[in-house]
DNA sequence: AATACCTGATGACAATTGTCATATTCTAGC
DNA sequence: GCTAGAATATGACAATTGTCATCAGGTATT
């Protein structure tokens, strides 16, 4: 029997998830929950040595699906992690590969597939969505912390000045940053550079 | 027994949704799809007959689930309508209740809900999310087409110019639609609009 | 100490964007 | 025909944004 915690913060698919996995014969669905940091608390003081697969989804509230196979990898827990997850970005993927995660696929794939790469991890093996083989030898995250968070409030809306008191910058330097952001990315303007950077996953 | 008709965008959740709704005794997915336009496809030319539900996802490539309730209601089509979404947006409500549909839940709500409703419009009633009831009698869209066309372009990061030569107008005319649509969202600037007519379902 | 390097800041200038007043058509209604 | 009101365009001006060269203060390395 193979003992997966659930991490996904809509409920409907959650729900779903949990239920047809839980119809096959040999996995069960021990605990399902609707953010990373709650994934966490689970395996860290409560019934951790009972899980075998963790199995979520990136974007979430309070902790991401990232953040959580980084913790876990790090607290040399014994689970093994597969993300599953909307978009294909070379720059999750990457992210992930690196926290030790066994499993990365799509919500675009079907389900069966899923069960699949369940089975695989759980005997050693390891399950990536094969659309992401390629784009994985993508090139690597170009900015620089600042202009990440930069980009990231620009994509709101925000102005200079609002981003430069948020991050206790000068709007100068903001602009800077932003320009630079637009260079390395090669867009017009910083809402063309946000847009580029999270199409790759580097927001 | 209910005969549904499912059209979901995402595979994982089309198949475990359609997996879970066959597990009740009286209902009974008879087809399901990707697209808008698939499925009224399905229901115009083939068995539209025997199709009692549509269980429609909203934003989908081709035709979205508004679009498609849309058709389904001027088609004078027999069966009935529910939509099921992410977002609470009081514009997709709406659109939703003109298009003569009969139930609107959240993909953040139990997968309980969902059948429940689908039981209840079957029987003849309606079923809205309650999250939703509040915010129903929200301002309508006060933007115009124009508007709205202009600000989708600007969303993604397109120049003044380039807006201008995707829709056949002058840069000019243009920046006065963007500059009108900042005022009636009381936004600073383009891209705050956009979000803001985004997250209330105008765009 | 001398050097290079990184982060943040400044000033100057051009390009783009936001705002507004004012045309120019074109159409619908009277 | 006349008028009102749309949709579109133009010009002017201010504000914001994008780009670049340069500078100041740290930190690390040699």
């Amino acid at each position: 029997m193979i003992n997966i915690l659930l991490a996904e913060d809509q409920t409907m698919l959650r729900n779903a998830l949990a239920t047809i996995l839980d119809l096959e014969d040999n996995l069960q669905v021990v605990h399902s929950c609707a953010t990373g940091k709650l994934a966490f608390d689970y395996m860290q003081y409560q019934h951790g040595q009972q899980v075998d697969i963790v199995l979520s989804d990136i974007e979430m509230p309070d902790m991401t699906g990232l953040e959580l196979a980084q913790h876990l990898f790090e607290a040399k827990m014994s689970c093994k992690t597969i993300i599953l997850t909307t978009f294909a970005r070379s720059g999750y993927l990457r992210r992930a590969m690196d926290s030790g995660v066994k499993g990365y696929l799509l919500k675009d794939s079907p389900s069966h597939e899923l069960i699949a790469a369940i089975q695989k991890v759980h005997q050693g093996g390891s399950a990536i969505a094969p659309e992401l083989m390629v784009e994985s030898w993508m090139e690597k995250d170009p900015l620089s912390d600042k202009e990440r968070r930069a980009l990231r409030l620009a994509k709101d809306g925000l102005s200079t000045e609002d981003i430069a008191s948020k991050l206790f910058l000068s709007p100068g330097t903001v602009r800077n940053y932003l320009s630079s952001a637009c260079s390395k990315l090669d867009a017009k303007n910083r809402i063309e550079a946000a847009r580029i950077a999270h199409q790759n996953g580097w927001l």
